[in-house]
Formats: C-alpha cells, structure tokens, sequence
DNA sequence: TATTGTTATACTCTATAACTATA
DNA sequence: TATAGTTATAGAGTATAACAATA
C-alpha cells in the first residue's frame, strides 16, 4: 500500500487540494504547481509523527509565552527548582534528563534574570542548593497560568477520549526504550 | 494533587527506590542519597511526555541503525527522494517541514556518500531533480529492513492497542496547532 | 516580481573530555 | 576513588537575511 488517500504530515496547505496517484512514471514534469508528494512510510513511523507533534505542540508553548520569554526547558528547570528547594543540580540533572554540564548555562541564564540562586550547602561545599527567588516565585505563579492555557489548547486538539491515554502511552515508551540518558553510560 | 505516586519521566533507576513526600519543608538535606525529586507538573504536560518519548525512540532509531550510520532526518530525505524520483528540493523541504536552506547541507551530505545526485532540469534551470543512484537504492532497501525492526520495538513497546490510536493523535495535533514553519510565514 | 537554490550566520539542544574542589 | 560543578568544544537541528540565477 502506497499511501496517499490517509495523508501525511505536511502542510495542510499542501494537502487540501488533492492528492495525485504518483505510481509509475511523473518524473519530470512538476510545471502545474502543487503536486502531491509521497512520503509513504513516514505517517507510519512512530518517532515520525512523534516529533512532527512535538514540534507543533512546543512551537504553541513558545507563542503562548512568549510575553514571558521562556523555552520549555527552562520552564521545566524552574517548575522542578519551585517544587523541590534545595535540591542540586545533578537532582535536577537526573530528574529532566538534561545533562549536568549542559545545565550549567541553563542555571546561569535562570540566576542573571533573577529567578534562581545557588546557595552554599555548608554540609557539602561541592554542590549548590537551588532555590527560586520572590521574582521567580512571582513569575512562575504567572507563568503556570500561561503554560495551563497553552495545555488546554493542546488538549483540546487532541479531543477528550485520546487525553487520558496519551500520557501514558508516552511514560512506556520512555520506560521501555530506555529513558533519556542524563549523563554517564555512553 | 501533589504528584508523586503516580511517578514521572525520570530514569528508572531514580524511580524504583521508593518515593519520599516532599511536602512541606524538606530543603536541606539531601545526604541519604537517591532522593525523590518532585517534577510534578510535567509528567501530565502533553508537550514534556512528548519530547521525552520522541527523544527515547529518535535514540533507539539510532541504535538500531547504528552501522548505517544515518539520522531519522536523512533516513526521511532519502524516502522522499525515493518515492518521488525526480522532485526538487523545495518539494522535499515543503512535504517535510525542513526549510530549504537548511536542506541543502543535508542533500550535499547525500550527495558525498553517494545515494543522491542533483540531475539539471531543462524546463526549469532554477532547480534541481533529484533521484536516488544504484547505490542509494541498495542502501534503501537494506535500511528499511532495519527501520521496521525499529518501528516493531517501538509498537512492541506501545503495546497492542495503542498503536492504531497513537498516529491519528499525532495527526491531529499537527493539524490543529499548525504544521512545521516550512519556509514563508514568520 | 516571484521562485529556487545557495551562503552566511546565529541560537538552541545535545554530547564528550577534561579540569577543580571537594568528599 | 568518586562526586558536583565547571569549562571547552563539537555536532545536530532550527531560524533569518541576503544574494544569484532564473522564471
């Protein structure tokens, strides 16, 4: 089966008109604009389709904060920093997947606009305990309600049945093919 | 709701142990080790499970393709190409979301390692056709072997009924929330 | 005037190696 | 010896502006 009818991941613009069978031989000619093109296998595979939606779906995020001027990441450093003060980096590291040296810059970026501090852990001076300042507390509390409607317009494009079960069908993947490498094992 | 239980997108290893409440204030110490961290919102956030599991399987793509030595982006390109011998670049950057300019380098490297060539178009002297060669054909048929022995791991690890649902989910989140910024539109 | 491919450039995210200071 | 944070660096992926050749 050659796909065509179910339509891919591209454009809508591109798929509206109608899709064109590219069976034997339409090489050549591309003159009457707008060809249908086949990406057969693509709408099919999981990491495909996983990583068009995911795109989509932080492409929103970003627009609806943008007043705020946040990426997904960082949001996610500070939601895990607000709800676990003290913790270290390597906590961090370890909980969002994200490497501790590639957090470095992410704290730091967190700590010039004001939003986090690193303070001294008298117990253990290698490591830093991680809190949220009062402008980053103030700006999170604004900020949740951002990202809440921003999730409340993903869910409603995915409708009311597929709510529930996309979230775990996302937790098996990520235990089943190993979860994201945060640092060690190469 | 606090979310602990339920437990989130983190390693494994940091999952089993056992959860600690972190309720109301257990700043300081974190000495006994393997503590609990708290990422609350997240594991119900469309777009982090999203981005976690599209990491996960984009990994196990890789893994399994590993003496291919191919990325699921050219894997992609080079299907396109496949199926629509003869298109041009503009059509494979619309159909996957790509922007041209950024293909280029892309379709450059497939050049090098011989599995695509640019053919000159006679109608249309501003583009290029481009077609799969011999070697780039061999290639395909033997790297689709190894993508569907991917894509089972992952269906496996989806489970049974979750795999006809996935897909139109995926679909539809793309639709809705707008499609990957080919080129144009700011 | 618009389109196709291109260069240059920049920013984000991810990845590895090696250093420091502590433990 | 191992751990926490850091630096430097490199590679993908994505983004914009501007240009040449062509339509």
């Amino acid at each position: 089966m050659t796909r065509r009818a179910t339509i891919p991941a591209q454009p809508a613009s591109e798929r509206s008109p109608r899709a064109r069978p590219g069976g034997g031989k339409n090489s050549g000619r591309n003159d009457r604009k707008n060809v249908a093109i086949d990406i057969s296998p693509l709408p099919d595979r999981i990491g495909y389709m996983l990583r068009r939606a995911q795109l989509a779906v932080f492409k929103n995020f970003v627009r609806c904060c943008a007043e705020f001027d946040i990426r997904p990441g960082q949001y996610a450093v500070l939601a895990v920093i607000e709800n676990n003060p003290g913790l270290k980096q390597i906590d961090v590291s370890t909980a969002l997947g994200i490497k501790r040296t590639n957090l470095v810059a992410l704290i730091d970026l967190l700590e010039q606009r004001g939003f986090a501090r690193r303070e001294p852990v008298p117990a253990d001076r290698r490591s830093y305990a991680l809190h949220l300042t009062a402008k980053g507390k103030a700006f999170m509390s604004k900020l949740h309600a951002r990202v809440d409607a921003h999730e409340r317009q993903v869910r409603t494009a995915l409708g009311e049945d597929a709510r529930d079960q996309l979230l775990p069908m996302m937790q098996r993947l990520i235990d089943t093919l190993g979860p994201a490498s945060t640092d060690d094992e190469p």
